[in-house]
DNA sequence: CTATAGATAATCT
DNA sequence: GATTATCTATAGG
């Protein structure tokens, strides 16, 4: 019999690499709210992009904490992402979410985001933040625990094809091919025609 | 299509 | 005081 429940915290304390990959086809919700994940990248601990790079502190404590808890943080003034914390506890690394195909509450998600295309409501980490409404109240919430679904791609659903990029924003242009899409959406962040497939990731 | 400026405030040095 | 895992609007080719 398939498993037809959440993704298990088991599914989180792994490599965030790892964790990245196996997220691209799952899919996402807060509240009813959400879709199918085509984009995500990874931070590891001692990667100089990551924000637990220099130790753990009260913004970052949510990365060190138990896996397949959710990393918000506010940056640029403005602007809310959202991050599933990997790997065992103490450790701090995560996946940043940044990108969904809209699948549920297309409605809510276009008078959230003020826009009307589809491309734009969740194309994007901060974009997906808002059209889900994730904010503050949402740092430290488990994964499998309402008001937060994460669910494993459907028995019988095609395996998305996964390609590897560099990450997009980092500091010094760091070209770890840590971004993991699924190649064939068109609901990334970048079209992979502006960002070049790595090897290995 | 690409490039760049401006918004705007928590976080960290 | 500097920086920021971004987004939008606008200007230019």
């Amino acid at each position: 019999m398939p498993s037809v429940g959440p993704l298990p915290q088991s599914f989180f304390a792994r490599s965030a690499l790892d964790v990245a990959r196996d997220l691209i086809g799952c899919s996402f919700f807060v509240a009813g709210v959400g879709g199918r994940i085509v984009e995500t990248e990874a931070y590891r601990q001692h990667d100089p992009c990551c924000h637990a790079y220099n130790g753990r502190t009260e913004r970052n404590a949510v990365l060190f904490g138990p896996p397949g808890h959710l990393y918000v943080y506010f940056t640029y003034g403005m602007h809310f992402c959202a991050n599933t914390a990997c790997e065992e506890e103490g450790t701090g690394a995560g996946v940043l979410l940044r990108a969904l195909e809209p699948a549920t509450g297309l409605e809510l998600m276009t008078a959230r985001r003020g826009v009307e295309q589809p491309r734009l409501l969740a194309s994007g980490p901060a974009r997906l933040a808002q059209a889900l409404g994730i904010g503050r109240a949402h740092n430290g919430l488990p994964v499998w625990e309402p008001p937060l679904a994460l669910c494993p791609r459907p028995a019988g659903a095609p395996a998305p094809e996964v390609v590897t990029t560099a990450r997009i924003g980092v500091r010094g242009g760091d070209q770890r091919p840590w971004r993991f899409v699924d190649a064939r959406s068109a609901f990334l962040s970048r079209p992979l025609t502006r960002t070049p497939i790595l090897p290995g990731g």
